[in-house]
DNA sequence: CGGTATCCCCCTAGATACTG
DNA sequence: CAGTATCTAGGGGGATACCG
C-alpha cells in the first residue's frame, strides 16, 4: 500500500480478512488428516458457502492450503495446510491464546471509555 | 458478528486495521520512551493526520495506549503502551518475524497460480 | 456435494478543509 | 502542534440464485 517491503501488513491483509485465521485453525486442529468442504463449513458456524470457497481458494492461492479433489460424482473436495500453512498457525496459536487471555481486559477498558465519554448511559 | 466468544476475531478486527500493528511496533521500540504525535507521524510512512488520530484513540480506547498532554500553547502530546499493549506486543512480533521470514514464499505461490491461470501473461 | 454468478450494503480509510 | 469535520470511492462480505 504505501510501502511493498512491509511484509507485515500483507500479511494481516490476509489472516484479518474474516473467515482466514479461522479456517486456518480448523485445518489445523484436524491435521494431519484432510477436512472435506461440508465439515468446514460445519466447523466455521456463520460463514457462507461463498465466503468459505473465497477465503479457501485465497489460503490456496498462497501456499498455505492445498485441494485434493476425489472425481466421484459427487465429488469429494479436501483440503489441508501446507506445510507453509502449518508454521503460521504458530504465531497465529500466540495471537489466539493472547487475545483468550486479554480480550476481556479490553472489553473492560472499552466500558470505561463509554461511561466516561457519556456518564448519562450508567442511568 | 456470529459468535461474541470468539476474541481472535475481535482481536483480528482491531490489529487487523491499516496502521494499528504498525503504530503498536513503533510505540513498542521507543518504549519506555513516550512518542509524540508528529514523532509517530514520521516514523509511519504514508499515515494521514486522520488515520493516526482515529488508530491512537482506538488504541487508548482499548486500554493498549495512554495519552499524555503537556498544557502548553501548542501543546505537546505524547503517547506510549500500556502494560497489556506491551503484552501484545510480544505475539505481535511473533507474527511479523513469521512474515519476514515467509512472505516471499507466500508472493511466489501466488506468482504461480496466476501464472497456471493465465499462461498467455507470461509473454 | 461443492461450488459460481450476481446484486447490494456498509465500513474502512483517504482527501480536504477547518480549529483550539 | 495536534487535532476534528465532512465527503467520497473502494472493497469486504452477506443473501440469493443457479450449475456440473
Amino acid at each position: 500500500m504505501f510501502d511493498p517491503q512491509c511484509p507485515t501488513r500483507q500479511l494481516l491483509d490476509r489472516i484479518g480478512t474474516k473467515w482466514t485465521s479461522m479456517a486456518v485453525k480448523v485445518l489445523a486442529e484436524a491435521a494431519p488428516h484432510e477436512v472435506r468442504f461440508a465439515e468446514l463449513r460445519r466447523r466455521m458456524p456463520g460463514v457462507s458457502q461463498k465466503m468459505l470457497s473465497v477465503t479457501l481458494h485465497s489460503l490456496i492461492r498462497d501456499g498455505l492450503a492445498a485441494r485434493r479433489v476425489e472425481p466421484t460424482v459427487p465429488p469429494r473436495v479436501h483440503y489441508q495446510l501446507t506445510d507453509l500453512g502449518s508454521s503460521l498457525e504458530v504465531p497465529l496459536a500466540a495471537l489466539r491464546t493472547w487475545a483468550e487471555e486479554h480480550m476481556a481486559q479490553i472489553d473492560r477498558a472499552n466500558a470505561t471509555s463509554d461511561a466516561q465519554a457519556n456518564p448519562a448511559d450508567r442511568a
